[in-house]
DNA sequence: GTTATATTCAACCTTATGGTTGATTATTTC
DNA sequence: GAAATAATCAACCATAAGGTTGAATATAAC
């Protein structure tokens, strides 16, 4: 139940819309860093930054291979985020129900 | 697959201990400001911002009660989010599971 | 060896976060 | 009505995000 470690790193990499779409690209193989760039309208060092975050967030893995660097996709934080917010759903909302449920018996009982 | 509307201030929300913390206090029930405040060593004007970044999340909702206002969680962009997280895990996880597998037959077949 | 390519580094700008303190507003309570 | 309480607003500070342009570095190609 308790929050995975780095899973802060892990959502605010997650909560950008071009680090999603270099996510999506790298589920499909690795990519250099200009291939990552290219369907952008942003600058090269601007994807260049959104890479480093997704290093430091532990979702994206660098090999480098002379003057290119090769970024590969690490789904494991990814996985663990996701994990943990599966877990927090079900037990929030079986406490909302829960919740509701009380509501409404003390309603049906006349209770104040 | 494409990712849910809002889930860029959802995934910010969530990127913080201290909101994590008020979303799951609120899982037990409503609250107001002071008592969500009162856990932590913060003042209450920097847990009033953070209610209001939950607010824009829609993750939070308000009700005025004469002076207080009583908070309450809204399960429904959270659910959206780990949803969207749930999906992309199987489709991302499929995707390198079949590279992997490609890339293992090519090997056993002598490709280069 | 000179030129072109791949990428980062450095400096800068603007806006947002996360926090503070002090003042303001609105409502209770006495 | 005066005083206490609940909460926000306003201004400020430091740091980080997301972007830019221009310079530096390292490798590849000719």
């Amino acid at each position: 139940m308790a929050a995975p470690r780095g899973i802060d790193d892990t959502l605010i990499a997650l909560a950008d819309p071009t680090r999603r779409a270099i996510l999506q690209r790298l589920s499909r193989g690795e990519a250099r860093v200009t291939e990552l760039a290219a369907p952008f309208a942003i600058s090269l060092n601007a994807v260049s930054k959104h890479i480093r975050m997704l290093e430091r967030a532990q979702l994206v893995r660098r090999r480098v291979q002379g003057r290119e660097h090769v970024l590969s996709f690490n789904p494991k934080p990814f996985d663990a985020a996701a994990a943990w917010m599966q877990a927090q759903r079900h037990a929030w909302t079986a406490r909302l129900d829960a919740l509701d449920a009380l509501l409404k018996e003390e309603d049906r009982t006349g209770k104040s």
